[in-house]
DNA sequence: ATTATTGTATTATACACTTAATACAATAAT
DNA sequence: ATTATTGTATTAAGTGTATAATACAATAAT
């Protein structure tokens, strides 16, 4: 999984929702390690201040915490990680609906399409 | 259709999106003149540089365009407001199946969760 | 004990976005 | 003819984002 980037948002917020799909992708398992800020910032090409704003934020939403010099952890919270999985899901499936409807497609119509979206 | 604008993207991007959503959706009809720069801003709640900008970028687009003292027209192009449509919905669809694989859903939950989004 | 690694903080700079306040040119309305 | 309306341009100020360059404190590694 690589780490994209655009530009019409700020990087910081993009970079906690990535770390954050990572999490609960298992890319970084539930009580593991995260890598350091300034290796995760040489990875994903940004200045080191900009990703520790990311893991800040991702601390403040309950799925790292820093240990001063050892480190950063992953929360060990297994249920947390599925419960921000399904809310993300959710907000997900809201926001394309709402959209689809915004540009006048039905709920069949909109519900249909990502199963055969060649049909497009 | 209110004017929803976040904070986490520049405004005049998203007035341009709104205004495109507007045009597809039949609210300025094709060939149909759009309100003065000034009573949009007032309506959105934003400056009138800002709204400027947004429309600049929906002429760019090939959506509308101004006739300096006449007011600012929507294109007649049909076709063009189509193909814009279903560009609009590729899209859509692409990212919800994209972002729903970052967080783990097969291809077929991902597909199936739009038409019983209660389930989450 | 010394060194390296880690998270964190600070200061300065540059840039894009947004607002505010005007102003101008062209033409529609009167 | 005069006025109002329209799109457009300009200048200034404030804010947030991002980078760059350092520095510090705590502890793991040696």
């Amino acid at each position: 999984m690589d780490w994209k980037l655009e530009d019409d948002r700020p990087i910081w917020t993009q970079l906690t929702e990535q770390l954050k799909r990572r999490i609960i992708a298992g890319v970084y398992p539930p009580g593991s390690k995260l890598p350091p800020v300034r290796e995760l910032a040489a990875e994903a090409g940004v200045n080191p201040n900009t990703m520790q704003r990311a893991l800040a934020q991702l601390e403040q939403d309950g799925l790292a915490r820093a240990d001063r010099t050892a480190g950063r952890l992953v929360t060990q919270d297994a249920e947390a990680l599925e419960a921000v999985r399904t809310a993300q899901a959710r907000v997900i499936v809201q926001r394309y609906l709402n959209e689809m409807a915004e540009l006048g497609y039905s709920r069949e119509e909109a519900g249909l399409l990502p199963q055969k979206e060649e049909t497009i």
